[in-house]
DNA sequence: TTCCTTGCAAACGATTTGCATTGGA
DNA sequence: TCCAATGCAAATCGTTTGCAAGGAA
């Protein structure tokens, strides 16, 4: 999708919302769309620091999730566990409505399949493939 | 695997490297074992404070990563993108020598296998599936 | 004795918030 | 005009560090 599509997407989507689409969310949209991955508010910083302050760059980056036009990737606090040569190879599942995250262990069917599914498909994008994880999202038990 | 063999392995690893094996952080292994999924400082903190105050806990979780004992199933700074409406479902591969994050999608059978997958593993988990992500770990072409 | 680890408090960096001001519909 | 958005500074939160004291090898 190009840049004035997403553009004009996002216009709509906030203007429903009475949130205005200002030059500088513009820019960060931009930014975002422009990367090819995830980006930390730091790294978005650096594309739009002249226009945007960090703490408007925040308060956008929230006010963007919140309607759906960013999502986060990934949160921020660190999460430890054991490493695999303890607990075997597993994958996980996350509450998307409270947070927990649960490992789960895939049949061994499953899991070979998705070991070669994983090679094949980094191997297409130009990596040497070294290891996958799957995160399934859902309702646990309790929010349901 | 059994509290008592994580133990012995876990002391087996930290010896080799001159690493004390103390009660505060036998305490923090267990935690983090008998949690079931990825712990945050903060969860951790919960199961041990009486015992480990929160700067030995951070120090300790460092120590134990370095050591190969804990594994960061994620890390501190939050990454946002597009919203899937917006991108198209997609999955990602990480270079894990250089840390570029690449947006890739499958072809529409394996991606129709993958959903299969995690819906039918997290219904095993007592999850109501809503979505998956693979994250491909590998090197990319440059590193290579 | 040696040196790793602890515990407290101070320091830090990332993120959030209060408040007065600006600007778009 | 009205209310969302901005920009600065102060506050807050999670995390890290300095340093003196404690404890295991």
């Amino acid at each position: 999708m190009k840049e004035r599509e997403i553009d004009e997407l996002v216009r709509g989507r906030l203007s429903e919302r009475n949130i205005r689409y200002t030059a500088g969310r513009k820019a960060l949209i931009k930014a975002v769309q422009l990367a090819g991955g995830p980006q930390s508010a730091a790294e978005i910083h650096k594309q739009v620091r002249r226009s945007v302050p960090i703490s408007s760059l925040y308060r956008s980056l929230a006010i963007l999730e919140a309607a759906g036009v960013l999502s986060l990737h990934q949160g921020k606090v660190a999460r430890f566990e054991l490493a695999e040569w303890l607990t075997g190879h597993h994958h996980h599942v996350l509450c998307i409505e409270c947070g927990t995250v649960d490992d789960i262990e895939l049949d061994e069917a499953s899991e070979e399949l998705l070991k070669r599914l994983a090679a094949e498909a980094g191997g297409q994008a130009g990596y040497e493939e070294s290891g996958h994880r799957l995160e399934i999202e859902g309702l646990c038990r309790r929010c349901r």
